[in-house]
DNA sequence: TTGAGATACTTCATATATGTAGTATTAGGA
DNA sequence: TCCTAATACTACATATATGAAGTATCTCAA
């Protein structure tokens, strides 16, 4: 009955927890990022010049998380931090050299992860994972999970 | 071509943090554990006195984690740890009361989240995200991240 | 029996996240 | 124009994980 007794969720945390460790090790490897700073700058090289406020929402997190992502991301070199024209509240973050790089230096390794998960699966089914992990987020939008909960 | 370029692992991390914001929302309400410990006190309560290793071999990580959570889980009442009888080194938790109780408080928020996946998919579908979840943790035995990565 | 290596755990530094509170700054209505 | 509420961010406490290093304890071969 039912979605097997809370096993699916568990199942999806351990899938997750153990393919961001093996992406960690690959990116280690190339003496990149870490996984979690290739997600930011993903996104800052992507759109050129973006607030926190903007990250935050893109990556489903606090503003707070944010803000310590980009002090060790400005740290490392990887990203440029001005104030905005319009906003002087606002941070305008911009990909720097030597992150351009370092997200070069990942496309490789996680090619690697790409190709472990070619492995596993047939086309249609990769097609069919995709799809039913696409729906759960759908469903997840339809249930807002902190956001203005109150109606 | 391949894996649609990171895309699937993005995707699965997205879902995996979505989704335990949901859960962790969700146990917050009944006043019970994080995800983090019902994912322990649940090994824990079905084995009824496990060592810390076997802990970290199950759930996939170091056992420096699972000191940390184990004192916080002593102290919430949630454990007891003795001394093994066989080996003076390693520890012996077992479910406290307290432990048990909260393990019931979250059946029912946890019912939630296997509601929202239930209705996501239908039966088929949800056997099929589970194989195809367990069929990467399969593929990813092969292909050790940490352990013993020589040779 | 003993001594070297494996094992079970702890400790510490660090990364990553949440959540709450506080600080500027901005925007919009009286 | 001015005051209040919203906004963009920072600061701090805490939870959760890794990884490296250290401490007992155990095991097994010589």
């Amino acid at each position: 009955m039912s979605a097997k007794d809370h096993k699916l969720y568990f199942l999806l945390q351990r899938v997750a927890h153990r393919l961001k460790k093996e992406a960690d090790a690959a990116l280690l490897d190339s003496g990149g990022m870490s996984t979690a700073q290739a997600a930011v700058m993903t996104i800052i090289a992507e759109e050129d010049g973006v607030s926190q406020k903007y990250l935050a929402e893109r990556l489903m997190q606090r503003e707070s998380a944010i803000t310590t992502m980009a002090n060790r991301l400005l740290k490392a070199g990887y990203i440029t931090r001005t104030r905005s024209d319009t906003d002087a509240r606002a941070w305008v973050l911009k990909p720097a050299p030597a992150g351009m790089a370092a997200l070069r230096s990942i496309r490789s390794p996680f090619g690697e992860i790409n190709r472990l998960l070619d492995e596993a699966f047939e086309d249609a089914d990769l097609d069919e994972l995709a799809r039913g992990l696409e729906r759960v987020l759908d469903e997840l939008a339809k249930t807002p999970a902190d956001a203005d909960g109150k109606s």
